[in-house]
DNA sequence: CAATAGATCATCT
DNA sequence: GATGATCTATTGC
């Protein structure tokens, strides 16, 4: 889970869209009963017991696609779900992905919104973030930024361990979230 | 603007 | 057969 808060400010990249990661929450292994990995290794969830650097994609709630980073070594689980991003380029493409998204906020605001917008679906699980198709950049300059912490979204269990990790005063962060 | 209900399917029990 | 790391639309202030 250390590497969570790392991700915020990086920038995603698939294709010719790209956006910088605004908003990610932790997820662990066996203790983290919200965690997918907290059963142990299933057909599903090997990705995440598997090598770091890797994405993991599972479909959810009949509809949409969430996009997780592999964090922790071999034999381990963690991940890292990436909640919000804040699209750079290749607006006019995210925008045709999602045309009930009218403003740049809702393009991908949202773990299932933002897979919709850069165009992930589960083909990607299991790639690599480096040569894969889909990768991970460091901004040239490190973005300073005020970062803030708090529960994670969306679940229903281990609701209030402070794992969720966001740019603070960035709009690109879901509403949902935005409890204080 | 804030809160609530419904849709919909892959995966696990 | 039940459940879920969600989003959108609708209703109420």
């Amino acid at each position: 889970m250390e590497v969570a808060p790392d991700c915020l400010g990086k920038v995603l990249v698939h294709g010719r869209a790209a956006g910088r990661i605004v908003e990610v929450e932790a997820y662990l292994g066996l203790d983290d009963l919200a965690a997918h990995a907290s059963r142990g290794i299933t057909p599903r969830t090997r990705v995440i017991f598997g090598e770091p650097g890797h994405a993991y994609v599972y479909f959810i709630y009949g509809r949409y696609d969430c996009l997780n980073f592999t964090a922790e070594p071999e034999g381990q689980a963690g991940c890292v779900l990436i909640r919000a991003l804040e699209p750079l380029s290749g607006l006019a493409l995210m925008h045709r992905r999602r045309p009930k998204a009218k403003r740049i906020e809702e393009l991908a605001r949202g773990p299932g919104c933002l897979t919709m917008a850069m165009g992930i679906t589960r083909r990607l699980n299991g790639s690599d973030l480096v040569e894969g198709a889909l990768t991970v950049r460091a901004m040239r300059e490190p973005a300073s930024f005020e970062m803030g912490v708090s529960a994670r979204i969306g679940i229903t269990k281990c609701a209030d361990w402070p794992l969720r990790f966001f740019v603070k005063g960035n709009r690109f962060v879901s509403r949902y979230s935005a409890r204080s």
